[in-house]
RNA sequence: GCGCCCGUAGCUCAGCUGGAUAGAGCGACGGCCUCCGGAGCCGUAGGUCACAGGUUCGAAUCCUGUCGGGCGCACCA
């Protein structure tokens, strides 16, 4: 279906091969695994086949390797065979000759591109909906909800750079609690109307940060309040009276709030989805009467969920053991909760629910929101994806099961099969943080602190990004004294988007971030302006050679010209490294680890910073040596510039 | 109680479908700029891979159990 790279393409050619040879040498039939050898001296793949023979064939490992190098008779590109360790057998390739064609080819199938993805899945309908980001619109942003966004965007542009063609969606919870509390937190707790809330200064969201919490402690134990609540979330809900008008007003300022910060790191969407219209369209309700049909939910008579509508989960198996075992769709007061909007939600972006939200344009080029009226007829086609990834963070796995089981139910196996869940972990403050920001959590010990925007702890992402570039641009004045100011802050600007974003990527999805300011101020070794900083000397290598009036590139034909001897172990290993990266981006987009990328780039540019040290190019003398290092480089250049693309981690001039 | 995640160097973490002497970064210590700019490179010190069993020619990696820690199991999302 996708193209394979080439060292894919040369990977799996020799594993035939070797197969094939296996099978005449002793009749069995065996698959062989190809790896990288730890050290280029070892070689360059690796095959363990000889280990894995070992038990059906009842001989040493290395005999059997040893008999199979024999009479293996490769193709061109491999240039000896050797037996290594306990039995691998390791192949030398022609180092001049793959060089060559990495350089001639493109790394990516360039019949693809963002703006124009593969003419074949399209066709196919392959579309993927990406939803992320999905900040409840009552608060500003924390370092969260950046690496939700991060991720989700990084996401984006590795599908895209395959070729898939993606849609953004940013889910906007406009009929929630949240947004509720913000309305009450200024109706009933300030006292201000519409006109005065819409007067309010910005930032906005920071604002509301504080109401929030505010809100929170002024509903502790006060059940009249607390009706307050639940009478605004109706309003919000059937979208009528004042109440209903501030949620509005409200949700579009902290809205456009969210979209400046992520655009700050360079990320956007394509469609703002508000849950407002999947009510005011009946979506919902369409979605209701489904599942009321087919039995998946029932109207509770009596115990504790009475006059709920519940969804029972006790014949899944994924939910045995729960204490209560059955979800409430629809609350007892009438109004519906997240799952339950979640589930139209869903069938819409499969196109189940036979029909279409409204669009407008939102105020910036490019972007939609979805409308209950008054739509744009000349809209693009939203939704009817073939598969559906919710980027959200691993603590809502257990809804995001739910809202499959919904899909099961209705009798969508095929689209619950393809609805994933990209679940990634949260967040915290390091101790170091909390203490810092005056959080402290008791006098207990070194545990780090989990944000909670109910309770107004956190790090807004806005105030982070301010630090880091604050730092930054003393680092950049240091070393660029006469600069002018816009320079300056356009550097920063830069540097800052590369360390914030890399941050974000680099961390395993399984495991929890504890957030530290130490550590995210610090620009040395594994960090976005390390990648940007190794970017910066290749330009420089070549800015150099063009003053010095000589060639700034190596054609292929040179390449492959050129002695294998002339790559030392050092350089080999670099463009061999490059060689993989196409393999890495496939792998960890499939997966969704997308750490994978970032430790790609991180290996590359460590690997160029050191072969950089020791290996001049500009004067170097001898011009084929020159023209090996040359290579090198250039193919490391194509390999990191497309991972630092999809990690959007942007290339400095200068730093 | 049940489910998911984590437990590897002082700290933060990599270690792919089990395979070649367990790797980085930060911090510590010691070197390397009359420059392709030290946001870099090289080196030293630092590890019973939580613990106990099991599977295997081979286990940080797979299985079982135990002990720590985090998260979830709302008419919040």
């Amino acid at each position: 279906m996708l193209k394979l790279s080439l060292f894919q393409e040369l990977e799996k050619e020799l594993a035939t091969h070797l197969r094939q040879h296996i099978e005449a040498v002793f009749g069995v039939e065996h698959d062989p695994v190809v790896q990288m050898s730890p050290r280029r001296e070892l070689g360059d793949l690796a095959f363990p086949a000889a280990l894995h023979l070992a038990k059906v064939l009842r001989r040493k490992p290395r005999e059997i390797a040893t008999e199979l190098a024999d009479g293996l008779r490769f193709p061109d590109s491999v240039s000896r065979v050797s037996v290594e360790g306990a039995g691998f057998l390791n192949v030398f390739l022609d180092r001049s000759a793959l060089a060559a064609r990495l350089i001639e080819l493109p790394l990516f199938d360039e019949t693809s591109s963002d703006e124009k993805p593969s003419e074949e899945l399209r066709r196919l309908g392959e579309k993927i909906i990406v939803e992320h980001t999905n900040i409840n619109p009552n608060k500003a942003a924390h370092i969260g909800h950046l690496r939700n966004a991060v991720l989700g965007d990084v996401l984006v542009r590795s599908l895209r750079r395959i070729g898939y063609p993606v849609e953004i969606q940013n889910y906007i919870d406009d009929t929630g609690v949240q947004l509720a509390d913000a309305v009450v937190g200024f109706i009933d707790l300030r006292g201000m109307g519409l006109d005065e809330v819409a007067a309010l200064p910005e930032p906005f969201d920071y604002t509301c940060w504080d109401l929030y919490s505010e809100v929170g402690r002024w509903y502790e134990g006060d059940d009249e309040r607390k009706a307050v609540r639940r009478e605004t979330l109706h309003a919000l809900e059937s979208d009528n009276g004042p109440r209903a008008e501030m949620g509005r007003l409200i949700a579009r300022r902290i809205v456009s709030r969210h979209l400046a910060t992520m655009k700050r790191l360079d990320i956007g969407y394509d469609l703002l989805t508000r849950e407002r219209d999947i009510l005011g369209l009946d979506f919902f309700e369409n979605a209701f009467e489904k599942l009321k049909a087919s039995g998946a939910v029932r109207l509770e008579a009596d115990g504790k969920n009475k006059g709920c509508w519940v969804m029972p989960l006790s014949q899944s198996a994924e939910f045995a053991g729960l204490e209560d075992p059955d979800k409430v769709i629809v609350r007892s007061d009438g109004t519906v909760t997240y799952v339950g909007k979640d589930i139209a939600y869903q069938l819409w972006k499969f196109g189940l629910l036979g029909r279409d939200f409204d669009y407008v344009r939102w105020e910036e080029e490019g972007l939609w929101e979805t409308a209950s009226t008054g739509g744009i007829p000349s809209h693009p086609e939203f939704g009817q994806g073939k598969k559906v990834i919710n980027v959200i963070d691993a603590r809502q796995s257990y809804l995001q099961k739910i809202v499959r089981v919904g899909l099961e139910s209705l009798g969508h196996a095929d689209e619950a099969e393809r609805s994933v869940h990209f679940a990634y972990e949260m967040v915290s403050l390091s101790r170091a943080a909390a203490e810092h920001l005056g959080y402290l959590s008791g006098e207990d010990e070194n545990k780090s602190l989990e944000m909670s925007g109910r309770k107004g702890i956190g790090v807004k992402a806005d105030d982070l990004l301010d630090q880091v570039e604050a730092k930054l641009r003393e680092m950049v004045v240091e070393r660029y004294p006469e600069l002018d100011a816009e320079s300056l802050d356009d550097l920063a600007r830069q540097l800052a988007i590369g360390a914030l974003r890399f941050f974000m990527v680099k961390a395993t999805t399984t495991r929890v971030i504890a957030f530290d300011f130490q550590e995210a101020l610090n620009f040395k070794g594994e960090t976005g302006p390390y990648l940007q900083y190794s970017m910066v000397r290749e330009r420089k290598i070549r800015r150099k050679l063009e003053d010095a009036g000589m060639a700034t590139e190596v054609d292929a034909a040179t390449v492959a010209g050129l002695d294998a001897e002339l790559w030392s172990d050092d350089l080999w290993d670099l463009v061999l490294a490059a060689a993989q990266t196409p393999a890495v981006v496939a792998s960890a987009s499939k997966s969704l680890e997308l750490s994978l990328i970032a430790r790609q780039a991180l290996d590359l540019a460590g690997k160029f910073h050191s072969v950089y040290q020791r290996h001049r190019i500009l004067d170097e003398t001898n011009e084929s040596l020159r023209q090996v290092r040359m290579a090198t480089v250039q193919v490391f250049r194509k390999s990191l510039l497309a991972l630092l693309d999809l990690l959007g981690v942007p290339v400095p001039e200068k730093m």
